[in-house]
Parts: C-alpha cells; structure tokens; sequence
DNA sequence: CATTTATTTGTAAACGATTACATACAAATT
DNA sequence: AATTTGTATGTAATCGTTTACAAATAAATG
C-alpha cells in the first residue's frame, strides 16, 4: 500500500501537496490537483487513518456501548445513532461490554487513546465512578439509562410517568389485582416503573401487595413464565400483569397460554418496548413505545455537539402506550 | 493526557525504558522497571493506540460486517466470534453495511489503513470483488454467506441438505402440497435451499408446482404473512410451508392463525435459524438449528490464524431439525 | 523593467509509540 | 590493572499524516 510521499513523487509534487489536494485545500492549482489525483488512481493510493488521526488527534469513530448484542430493545436506538452519526461524518462501532469491567476498560482506553473519539453508553451496569472520570475530559452521553446525580447528559423516558399510564389503563379495565414483573431494582428504570406502579395503586386506592412483585434476575422469556408460576401459588391470583419488557411479558403470555386461560378474558398482559415482536403474538401485546430511533439520533447529536465544544442538557422523550389485544376489553 | 516521553523524564530515564517497561521486555532492571511504573502511576499514564499501531501496523481489532443490526440471526455467531476473540486478545466491532457500499467501503478502508486487522464478513450483499481485492493482502474469513467460485475462507452449513431434511419431515407426515417462502434467490443460501426443496420433491416423487414457491424481499415478518395470503388464492391450497426464516415462519404463523386454521392440524410450519422466539409462538416452531455460537468461534478462530499467516479451509458445520409442536401429527 | 503583492508549492517539525544500534556500566577474566 | 564479556540504558530513525513557515513563482503595479 503506498504512502504519501509515493504518491507525491509520482505525481512530482510534495508530500505537503498531496495532503492538501487530500484534504482539499483551496490553494491548490487545478493543474497540479490533476497530477495528484492522477497518481493517486495510478498507485491506488488511500490515506492512512493511523497516522492522520495521530496528527489530527481525531478519529471520527463513535463508540456505542450495550451490554449484550441479543436484546432486540437496542436495535432501533442503534440505527438513529448510525443515521445520525453517518450523516455528521462519524461512523459508530457497537461494543459489547458484557457487563465485564475488564472489556469495558478496553473500551474506555479506546477513547483515551484517540481510537475513538466519544461514547453513547446504554450500559446499565456500566462503571459509573469510571465513566464520570473519562467524561472529564472526553465526550460522553448516556441514553435509556442514566444516573441521576451525575451530570453525565442522558437522552430518555420519564419511566415513572409510563408506568403510572400503564397502570392506569389497566385499572380502568377494571383490574384491582395487577401484577408487576420487574427486572433487578439495582436499575435506575426498574426503581422508577416500580415508582409509578406504587403510585398508580395508591392514587386509585388499590393497596399495595408485595407478593404481585416479582423481581427478575434478566429479561428472558424464561423469566417472565416463571413470575406467572409463581403468580399462580397465591391464594389470591392477580388478573392482569405489567413487564417491564416485552420479553418478559412474552415468556408471561406463554406461560398463561400454558395453564390454559385466555389473554385478555382471564388475564390482561401489558409489556414495554414495542419490540417488533410484540405484533406478532397471539394475542398481540400492549406494551409502551419509546421513540427508539429518535432517541438514537438526539444521543448521536448531543455526543457530536459535544465534540464540537457545545455544552449540552439532557433530554427527556416522549412515549406511547400502544393498546392491542392483550388488554382489550 | 500524558506521553512516553514526560513519563521517561518524570522517572529520569529515557522513552525506550519506558516502551520497555510497558511491553514487559526482559531486560529491565527491577529498579528502573519500579521508577517507570511509579511514574506511570503518578502521571496516569495510557499508551496512546495510536502511535503504538501506527509503528507496529497492527491494531488488534477485528471488523465484523453485518447487514444490519436488526436480525436477532446473528445475535448468537456473535457472541461466538466476540468470546473467541477477546480470548485471543483482540477486540471486534460491530459494522453495519446497510447494504451500502459507501459504508462498506468505509469498513474496508479501516482494515486497508491498519485500523483493525481483519473482517469476518456475514453480510450477503458484500461487494465480492471488492472484497477479493482485499483479500489479498489481509486476513478475511466469511460467514453463513460465501461465494462459491472464490477462495476466500468460510464457515457455512450444507443448506441444501439441511433443506432436504426439512422436507424429508414433512413429507413422511404425509404432506405432498408443500410451500416455499424463499427470500430473494440473488442470495447463495436462497438458492441451495431452494434446491433441497426440488431435490426432496423429484426423490420422493413428487410433481413441482412453480406457484407453491414464494420469493420474498426481505425477512420481515410480513412478507411471511403475505405469502400466506397468495396461496390462500390458489385453487390447491398447500398443507404445509417451508420458511427459510423464523421471521418469515413467525409472520405466516401470524396469518394462518387469523385465517382460522389451526397449526398443525390443518397446515404445518417449518422455519429455519432457531431464534429465541421460535420456542415462544403459539405453538411452537419447528426449525432448523445452526451451531450459531459455534461458527462464531469457528470463523473468528479462522480469522486470527490467517492473521498468524496460517492457510485456513473452509468449514462446513452440523445443522440440527428442531421439531416443536408447529408440526407434530 | 524593477518592485511589490498575491498565489502556489516545498521544507521540516510535529503527533506517540517501538526498536536496531550504539554506548555505558558493571562483573568476570586474565 | 587491563581486558573481555554481558547486561542495562540511551540515541535516533521510523511509521504516515498535517501544517506552520519559508521559498518560489506568477501577476500586478509604477
């Protein structure tokens, strides 16, 4: 692969010269420009990103961090960002930390190292004391998760309020015995879905029964099955479920197939994310929609406003409550 | 951020006992190697990427091309290709072409510009002469998709048999009316599925009707549904289909439920990947497994042994006919 | 035509690491 | 004590760019 001054030779200019016709400079007569693109073609010339980007001390490469590559929750988000960063002359690599702090560590010197030049971090159980210290003096900004008393900007959802509209919509099916399968409440969402599904109860007067909360280790559909079993020990069965996720609820609506009742003459099923698949089950699922592919781009943009020495604020987005037949009536 | 060379005057040696220090080199005094790294500490030294790629033209990053990031199929390779590596000492990114060659190229020149190593491609719509091209001087392996008449290494199954054995099922349950939802036939796999299909007709005696085969655009739920629909038009309707993707087996199980029919009494249903929500519909689907998680390493292995400048062949993996209640008799 | 001004190009020093080679120093040998 | 040997460290070139600054060339002015 030839190198600059290859190319400068062939072209019977200076290396100087090809960096300019390169980077498009406007000095550069049209005549030499010629010459220059010309050898450029002859020696199939393309310029080393290494030893630009430790003279620019730029890299124009974008890292996303997500825990794992099989939630299908992050895909959209993934795709504003990708558009967005694209479009703005970045182009975005995917980690997968694996909630390992050894490989997130990598990732964190990527940036430190110039290899990369900012981080969108959707890693719950990302290292926040760690993280904190890399956006001292690097670009950085969380998305869905966040933590609230860091001043880390996040793009997300207002959890609480989704819940509380969930919860709502369930209650005036006339539903007094809701169950919540929530994820582990060491999440920021999972303590504020949690937040407003006490608050829901509480409004409309229902009591508050611990035993219809059932805390899951991860998101698999195995999870959300095993909260209905454990549901169906009660002496006194709940009639409708909220999941935090549609994985959950999709394990939940199988396990309820299972045993033989109807959703949603005998039980009403309510999860969040509108993950494509939740169109496809029988009966389709009501779940929350946040606005994934927005929320990719406003993360994207904010990063690359930061990179350009903008301050930026959070953001809080709008979702939707997409009713299907999992809780008609 | 500090350099080697503030770290060398802070430690009152020079750079190369520090690079010396920092690659472990056998030659260092336990004195000097303590004031290096006491000077590391204090400064909060990082190596910068960088430079060190920049001499050493290697970067220890593995590319891997996906279409895009949306197909839960490839969720499990890599998770494969991501344990295998990191094990090895490398890092992968993930790269979403989008079918774009502008972006595919980006992802090439990375690799051309020592900014990652090598690719594991799975992208069926890879440019293949571009790829060739590069092949020739760097580390390139393929994955599910490969191009028959070319000599870059891949890791793959025997589609057509696996195909083969599908309809082998179906028809010893006593199915002689059997559908094909084929994607698009521009794609490899597309093709040898398809011609299991044939070759288990003509075996077993059985006539090919042109219209029992559907092609698709894409894997979207919804062309499965649709191809439903279309044979619902035919004056002898098919008693079975053979999706060459869950989410197309998934969509038309969608649609033959609200057609009424019952699956598998009235119509079975085969798909082909085993994703995650395979084992969720109602009822289950039968598919056709691929050692995912195994070819992942398998191809990642591939991969950094060329990069060791070993010759690597092709591999062709075990594939597995997971039969669930979508066509039990 | 000589001089000034504007434009285009070249020179050489960064960026931050690694490493062949040279050198310094200590220990071992004569 | 002088010489040899071995080990530890330093010097400086290198990887492939970009970019102040200097230099050369062309155009404009008197």
């Amino acid at each position: 692969m030839a190198n600059i001054h290859e190319v400068a030779k062939q072209a019977g200019v200076s290396s100087a010269t090809v960096s300019r016709v390169l980077n498009e400079a406007p000095t550069v007569t049209e005549k030499t420009r010629q010459k220059v693109e010309q050898a450029i073609k002859q020696l199939n010339y393309e310029p080393s990103m290494l030893g630009r980007n430790l003279r620019n001390s730029e890299s124009r490469l974008l890292l996303v961090l997500i825990p794992n590559f099989s939630n299908p929750y992050y895909t959209e988000i993934i795709n504003g960002i990708e558009d967005y960063s694209v479009e703005h002359g970045y182009n975005i690599l995917l980690c997968e930390t694996d909630s390992n702090p050894k490989r997130e560590n990598t990732f964190f010197n990527m940036v430190k190292n110039k290899l990369a030049d900012g981080i969108i971090s959707m890693d719950p159980t990302v290292n926040m004391s760690k993280l904190q210290d890399l956006a001292l003096d690097h670009a950085i900004v969380m998305c869905s998760e966040y933590d609230e008393y860091e001043r880390i900007p996040y793009v997300a959802i207002d959890n609480e309020a989704a819940a509380y509209k969930v919860m709502k919509h369930l209650i005036r099916l006339g539903h007094d015995q809701i169950a919540l399968i929530n994820s582990d409440e060491k999440f920021l969402y999972a303590r504020q879905r949690r937040k407003g599904y006490e608050r829901a109860l509480e409004e409309f007067g229902l009591p508050l029964r611990n035993e219809l909360i059932y805390n899951t280790q991860n998101l698999d559909f195995q999870e959300g099955a095993q909260a209905i079993r454990k549901f169906s020990q009660l002496e006194r069965n709940p009639t409708a479920a909220f999941a935090v996720s549609d994985t959950l609820a999709i394990g939940a609506l199988k396990e309820v197939n299972v045993r033989g009742l109807k959703v949603p003459e005998d039980f009403a099923l309510v999860g969040f994310d509108n993950i494509s698949f939740s169109n496809m089950t029988n009966p389709t699922l009501t779940t929350v929609a946040q606005p994934m592919y927005q929320m990719g781009t406003t993360a994207a943009s904010m990063l690359i406003k930061q990179l350009q020495g903008q301050e930026v604020d959070s953001i809080m987005m709008d979702h939707e409550l997409i009713i299907r037949e999992s809780t008609l009536n």
